[in-house]
DNA sequence: AAAGAGATGATTCGATCCAACCCTGAAACC
DNA sequence: GGTTTCAGGGTTGGATCGAATCATCTCTTT
């Protein structure tokens, strides 16, 4: 971490600092994603450029082209009267993506089953046992953490950024609800069973077992979001049975005493 | 002029307008875009806000907007000295995209095939038709757009609109590379058989059989294109064997005199 | 002559300004 | 009284300017 680099000239704090050298636009564009990703700004709210850049400090340039690319991800969608809105998800999208994850994510096991080098499959193993040290806890944030690092893990084998890529936007529009998921004991448990078989599969290069697995194992989780969305419409929607647009004119502005 | 407010008249004509309605930024967007998919831009050339804006007349916002999105699809890549480059296709680029399209558009395939409605197949055929109609001609590109709208059409059906989007995306990368596909008569016929055992497949429900026939189909196409990029990757890639950067400061401007 | 420091040019980024647009509400007119 | 028109506010879009960055080139110094 912090390798303060006495003496030499070998410097290393610079480097980290690399992070932070980001644009403007590209922490707001981040900063963003995260607060819609982690629930801070609920599907329905509305996103106006002006505001927000006041509530940040700063110009509304960083602002628009953050909102820009957030529509082109499609978590936010423009709105007739200016502004955008944070998308909910109906029961037809959750469907949809994890359908689309299903092929995408099987597919990217299959690849990573077949294109694996020796001993690239340890960093799984560890991962799993990581996974399987948290399982009796109550961290579910950890357990989620671990989870998402396994797949990401082995897709990753695939060597294909496209579609390591593809996957990483959808599961950004369903993350929220990764949470529902895995606060499940019970599904958290068949998960971990789920990333033994994987690895058995893949070890034996068994391309078509590793695509079956993965792909049922999505659709677990598809049941399940499903299940937690059909018992509370509430997180996955804007407020129901209301407009939007009332609900904003009723509910003021949400939080923008921030200043500066 | 546009103010019809009336309301009452069934004045249509208004209607079409608003396909113009379009911001300058999603302007230039489009028409990068286009440039680059037409092949007009190669690959390996370098876009500069500035040039890009005095050659269209504009201020460099809309120019900066655009190009800020065309990095996010994935057809530039930002240039560590400034500026962007259009990125070429090695032979994985062309191998993983056509991997990713085959997964993809054949789920699609499988979808319209359970959701299709009773005379939902009604344009297919039309469009089916309309490809044969063109198949001894010589009129190239007229086959090249039948047959992206056959898929269009077909994909429609599955009434999945992020899956769509995702495939006409992946099919923007490789577009400048159909023409190759399809100048091929014999590949040229047998797609017009592929799309006739897709559209009787279709009508029995048969998603597996469909499912597989589109991979088939895609992954002849990615011969193709393999076979095409092993004959000559200068149409592929930057000019071969050389730093970009080379390139351009020995070709100096390309195509910049076009002022205004 | 080689190496380093500063100047220079190209380029992106952020801020700010102005114009266009759309909706809304109210006033005026028929 | 209903309809039309006008004015106003909110919002985005485009232009322009200043600043920061980075590489290259040159000049100086050892």
């Amino acid at each position: 971490m912090n390798r303060t680099g006495n003496g030499v000239s070998f410097n290393l704090e610079a480097l980290p600092r690399f992070s932070e050298r980001r644009s403007l636009g590209d922490r707001v564009l981040k900063s963003l994603r995260q607060a819609i990703v982690r629930g801070a700004i609920g599907p329905g709210d509305r996103m106006v450029e002006n505001r927000i850049a006041e509530a940040m400090g700063i110009s509304r340039t960083p602002v628009r082209e953050a909102l820009h690319k957030l529509e082109q991800e499609g978590l936010l969608e423009r709105l007739p009267r200016g502004g955008f809105v944070v998308l909910g998800l109906s029961r037809k999208d959750i469907e949809e993506t994890f359908g689309i994850r299903g092929v995408l994510e099987s597919y990217a096991a299959r690849l990573s089953a077949l294109k694996y080098q020796r001993d690239e499959l340890v960093p799984l193993h560890e991962k799993a046992a990581e996974y399987e040290r948290f399982l009796n806890g109550r961290d579910l944030d950890a357990l989620t953490r671990i989870n998402t690092q396994f797949h990401d893990l082995l897709y990753a084998l695939s060597r294909s950024p496209r579609l390591i890529r593809m996957i990483n936007e959808l599961r950004d529009q369903i993350f929220r609800f990764r949470q529902i998921i895995l606060s499940n004991a019970a599904l958290a448990r068949v998960s971990h069973e789920d990333h033994k078989r994987m690895l058995e599969r893949i070890e034996k290069r068994d391309a078509d077992g590793v695509e079956r697995l993965v792909k049922d194992h999505i659709m677990r989780g598809c049941a399940a979001v499903l299940q937690a969305y059909d018992d509370d419409q509430s997180s996955f929607n804007p407020s129901p049975g209301r407009l939007l647009e009332e609900r904003l004119r009723a509910g003021g502005e949400k939080r923008q005493g921030k200043g500066q």
